[in-house]
DNA sequence: GCCAACGTTGGC
DNA sequence: GCCAACGTTGGC
């Protein structure tokens, strides 16, 4: 069964267009736990939204798909990234990412500020946990932003 | 650029 | 195991 994701990304640093242009790319140097169990949980077709984060407005941009399953974060062994974790183990990985997949870009982007305002959406995660990078969307509020994009 | 929120680290 | 200090995220 399909799941729903979001995801955040500084657009200044990997924008949607940037996505668009790549076509897919591993979502690599998430150094949170909570949110490396989420993409644990990820399964090949899930659905994401992709969010901009630090940008004027910050909002949700359009929609990736997973098109690879957890893998380890190669970042964590490299002593030159500014990923790489010291007591990260080959045998026994802490950190992993997924790849994810252009899927489709907003014809208009959705701002946080009208999440924000929107009753229907305030149980979510990004409402109430806005330092979580990687996390769960429940069907309907993925829906409910979709329709927001495009009203 | 400021600063509140909050996850993580480390001393005890 | 507690909790203060610290560092980072991210909205404004």
């Amino acid at each position: 069964m399909t799941a729903y994701w979001l995801v955040k990304e500084n657009p200044s640093t990997f924008s949607i267009d940037d996505l668009e242009e790549h076509g897919s790319t591993p979502w690599y140097g998430v150094r949170n736990y909570e949110a490396r169990n989420n993409m644990q949980a990820m399964s090949e077709g899930d659905r994401v939204l992709y969010y901009h984060s630090s940008a004027s407005p910050p909002g949700v941009a359009g929609i990736a798909r997973v098109v690879k399953e957890a893998y380890p974060d190669e970042t964590q062994f490299d002593e030159g990234s500014p990923y790489h974790d010291p007591d990260a183990d080959r045998e026994d990985p802490t950190w992993y990412r997924v790849d994810i997949g252009y899927e489709e870009t907003f014809p208009r982007l959705v701002p946080l500020s009208e999440i924000k305002a929107d009753e229907r959406l305030s149980e979510m995660t990004l409402v109430n946990r806005s330092r979580l990078s990687v996390q769960p969307v429940e069907e309907d509020a993925f829906e409910i932003i979709t329709r927001m994009a495009k009203g």
